[in-house]
DNA sequence: CTCCGGATTTGATCTGTGTCAAGGAAAGCT
DNA sequence: AGCTTTCCTTGACACAGATCAAATCCGGAG
């Protein structure tokens, strides 16, 4: 998953999807076709930054923060499809209108690239449309074990499942070696976590206290988390523990 | 979704994955390439296509019958997470071993390509990659809509939501007209419905005997349905009535 | 520093779905 | 035809999580 994608490949260094999109295997006439066409924006914690049926001018990729996309009924019933991280891409190349809302969940600066020149890049470089294939992949995996979560996992699995889950892709992201406690602060309202785990805000603040009860996690202040045994919380989640050992 | 992939096609009318999948624009050379690598399997009722964890020899093409991906848990929950009707496609280029179960609901015949070959063709063959990108995405969207129908939905929407979704894609098939009643075989026992929609067999025979006391079906046996009205289902999925109109 | 409003916690109660249990119906086999 | 097996239905009851309600916490504005 954490590729050789070394970062520092020289053509793309200031590239902010370098990590895992597009411009991985950047080229520097690429490059500059990528320049051309992309520019930044900055959303405010709470911003929406694309409503589900709008025109969409660009795709994206985040920078810095967090972003979510929802789904939601005519009632208003709410459910979150899609946590997304810097590195991750936002957006469907070949389609005229959004099918997600789109809402900064934490201040986020994203940077976009104006959709059709995007699709036309996409379809004159074969390597870009192998690494949006390749993306999209993870993402639908991604997808699918948030569905045995959703279907089959009791309240606190979930909760568990998804520090658990946040906290690999931070510990990914700062390079923390299994083992060791990983810190960090949930971008995330109580409400934000029930929308993702089809929960009620009240189950998610009881189970969360539930888990800082009896240790698994610790909390300073209501938002920063300290896990301080990651095996312990995958246990909870009811993940493997064997770290993906197949007979 | 239904796009002007002519069937017709010449060059390739007699490949299983013509609908929707790798070959769409065909030209010759191509197909003789496939018809290189290709080979059809054939699986009986209720066996396993492949186990989570397997070395992945092949990717498929779904030519008739149905399949299943599935999630388990150690203590055995379990969790469909694809359902798989003819011209679906099974495997994931690029990865070793498999990641989900793929079982044969009813009798399926597949059309299977030798993996190595058929990475090298994605690699050689821009035109593939982007269908092969198409296709994904589409299965994101499915896989999306499914965590809203997992997370928020209560059981009798989720009964509606999954009979809409297979009646939809039978009468795509078919070239039925919105408006027409719909009959067809539900492929599936009680427990891999429940097994898709995170309930117990129990509540989905319950459920389905509500929907069939309601008029909202029509049960000849216990597996052939017949939706008279489309609509009223769609109503009682919880899914907007006004067919994707946006303002 | 104090006040205000959103975010969070906690409590009491209700309810939809799970669990356990017992038959029934259809399909295949001898 | 009778038997077995598999799939499905229905009932009674339990419980996880939803709902309704009320405090409490905390950061920012003034």
């Amino acid at each position: 998953m954490t590729q050789s994608l070394a970062p520092e490949t020289k053509d793309c260094s200031d590239c902010p999807i370098r990590h895992r999109a597009v411009c991985a295997k950047c080229e520097t006439d690429e490059l500059a076709l990528l320049e051309d066409i992309k520019y930044y924006r900055s959303f405010s914690a709470g911003q929406t930054v694309m409503w589900a049926g709008d025109r969409m001018e660009f795709v994206a990729s985040v920078v810095s923060g967090v972003a979510t996309l929802t789904q939601t009924m005519e009632d208003g019933r709410r459910q979150m499809v899609g946590l997304l991280l810097p590195s991750d891409f936002v957006g469907r190349p070949q389609r005229e209108t959004a099918t997600y809302t789109v809402t900064a969940a934490s201040d986020v600066v994203m940077c976009c690239f104006r959709r059709k020149p995007f699709e036309h890049m996409i379809a004159n470089t074969p390597h870009i449309a192998h690494r949006l294939l390749e993306m999209t992949l993870d993402e639908l995996d991604a997808a699918r074990e948030w569905m045995l979560v959703l279907g089959r996992k009791t309240a606190r699995e979930k909760i568990a499942s998804l520090l658990s889950i946040i906290g690999r892709r931070i510990a990914d992201l700062s390079d923390k070696k299994s083992g060791q406690s990983i810190t960090f602060d949930l971008m995330l309202t109580r409400e934000a976590m029930a929308d993702y785990l089809g929960l009620t805000l009240e189950t998610v603040s009881r189970q969360v206290s539930a888990l800082k009860k009896d240790g698994v996690i610790v909390l300073e202040g209501k938002r920063n988390i300290t896990i301080p045994d990651m095996r312990r919380l995958m246990e909870e989640a009811g993940d493997d523990s064997d770290g993906g050992l197949l007979f």
